[in-house]
RNA sequence: GUCCCCAUCGUCUAGCCGGCCCAGGACAACGGCCUUUCACGCCGUCGACAGGGGUUCAAAUCCCCUUGGGGACGCCA
């Protein structure tokens, strides 16, 4: 195969949702895949709902999660000129027409044939006129009165459509400016695409875009179409539906090598692997395996993926990734001078018991605030702070006063022992001491919560359920 | 209304150029094991070829129809 070089042409008019970037993430791989070239294109030229701080957070989106693009960025709204030449080749060739109907005689024509239970379109009032240019005057595809228009889809296979079907579209609008289909077409070919991967809202778009490119004598690209991502409900996905934009899960915490292993599980399967590297899916996706039904999104599946790829995370890196969210809990000053050598234990602790960076931050509270402001769960405090209880938590804090050195084996040992030197069952003793350490009946293993604290604040926390505070 | 597309467990899917499938995996749910808690992990249970016709010795797999869903029909992208 020769090279192959495909595109990701996002609209600057919202932030990129996960439909979006899970349309880009097919087409950097299959570039990436074969070894070719992906390309950025921001399809600006809606001046009334295009904003650059889109594009940056597009940009910065991509970034996130990994994926990087060749070559500048290319902006629609720059090129107005070339979009011209093309028309203007069309219009010398005879392919297309100016037209001097207005905006609202076209949709009469519309309404009158939408009355005769006909397709709405353009009759073709000035295809045979001769106009030239003129104030008002748009430019028209001279579409093919018969005949049909047949491309190979890489995920929904042959499609065909009748010319008839078609009406004589515009391709410059009266202010100059392309058409939507012009403008891509045009992009398409000067950029050099091979692969048109995009959501299938478009099939429908694609015969249209044949045409131009027929008419113009261009080579055609092969053309992707993927189904859309429905929400849980298999409705289409709306801000109902929470989180959207990939941003958003950034900002909850999900890490983007998860974000990018569901979201390619979506509507593409290798066997029944269900996690992936980026690596892997280079060396995996060429394009094929492609389902074409539309898929509903499971948030619970990605908090799945999204717990294993926090498992699977060195310790230092995860522990970088957590600080800004333990910052943003409002814990960054409980950190002390080195807060990533104070995060590294907690990850170790806590890491299995988050599905997200921000749940682990949170997870980190129990032990990160004082003994006095540590809440309890009523239900916890109440069975296991009994007059037994509170018995125990004296005898060890006594003890645990005397554990040297203070780290997790020596107090491992002396619990032990307190337990075994006393005929007690660990059952009897671990609770309250649970309890009083975390505040509920969770966490990690008693030791290593103790080792963490250290002796002043574990011997705090014992203390406290035992004066009633 | 017209055209196009789609259809396997609740969800994501494997299988789909026919037989190895009374349909496999994963998430969720439920039960159990492990365990000082919560998790992780492990084991197990529940659970689907939309319906109807063909073709064939044989169909989830091929064809047709029906039903249901989605998309498009802009001087939006």
């Amino acid at each position: 195969m020769s090279e192959v070089v495909t595109r990701f042409a996002p609209s600057p008019t919202g932030h990129l949702h996960i439909g979006g970037a899970r349309t880009a993430i097919f087409c950097w791989l299959l570039a990436r895949h074969f070894g070719g070239r992906f390309h950025l294109r921001i399809e600006d030229t809606d001046l009334l709902r295009s904003r650059q701080e889109y594009t940056d957070s597009i940009l910065a989106s991509m970034r996130w999660l990994g994926l990087d693009w060749d070559g500048d960025l290319t902006y629609q709204t720059q090129r107005t000129d070339i979009y011209n030449s093309y028309v203007d080749r069309l219009l010398e060739s005879g392919h297309a027409y100016w037209c001097s109907c207005t905006p609202e005689e076209v949709e009469a024509m519309r309404e009158e044939a939408r009355r005769q239970g006909l397709k709405p379109r353009y009759n073709g009032h000035c295809r045979t006129r001769d106009l030239g240019p003129g104030e008002g005057r748009c430019v028209r595809l001279r579409t093919p009165l018969t005949g049909k228009v047949l491309f190979d889809d890489m995920v929904k296979g042959k499609i065909a459509v009748d010319v008839s079907e078609l009406d004589d579209m515009v391709i410059r609008r009266a202010d100059g400016m392309p058409t939507y289909n012009m403008a891509v077409v045009v992009d398409d070919h000067e950029m050099g695409i091979t692969h048109v991967i995009r959501g299938d809202d478009h099939v429908s778009n694609t015969p249209r875009q044949i045409l131009i490119y027929e008419a113009l004598g261009l080579p055609v690209p092969r053309f992707g179409h993927v189904p859309m991502i429905l929400g849980p409900d298999r409705q289409k996905l709306s801000k109902r539906h929470g989180a959207r934009a990939v941003i958003e899960y950034q900002k909850d915490g999900l890490l983007p090598q998860a974000l990018v292993s569901y979201l390619v599980r979506l509507g593409w399967s290798h066997g029944n692997q269900e996690l992936f590297s980026l690596d892997e899916l280079v060396q995996y996706f060429d394009g094929g395996n492609l389902n074409p039904a539309a898929a509903a999104f499971d948030p619970a599946k990605l908090e799945w993926c999204n717990a294993h790829f926090m498992r699977e995370l060195p310790l230092d890196q995860l522990a970088a990734l957590a600080e800004p969210f333990v910052r943003e809990a409002g814990l960054a000053d409980r950190l002390g001078h080195e807060p990533l050598k104070r995060l590294e234990p907690l990850c170790v602790m806590f890491r299995e018991r988050a599905n997200n960076l921000a749940a682990l931050a949170e997870s980190f509270r129990p032990l990160l605030v004082s003994a006095a402001e540590l809440t309890y769960a009523e239900k916890d405090a109440a069975r296991h702070f009994t007059d037994a209880g509170k018995a125990h938590l004296r005898a060890l804090a006594e003890i645990f006063r005397a554990c040297e050195p203070f780290n997790a084996d020596t107090l491992e040992a002396a619990l032990n022992a307190y337990v075994a030197d006393n005929g007690l069952k660990f059952k009897e003793v671990a609770p309250p001491l649970r309890t009083a350490l975390m505040g509920f009946m969770g966490g990690s293993h008693l030791n290593e919560i103790m080792a963490f604290l250290g002796r002043q604040e574990t011997l705090a926390r014992l203390t406290r359920p035992v004066q009633g505070a």
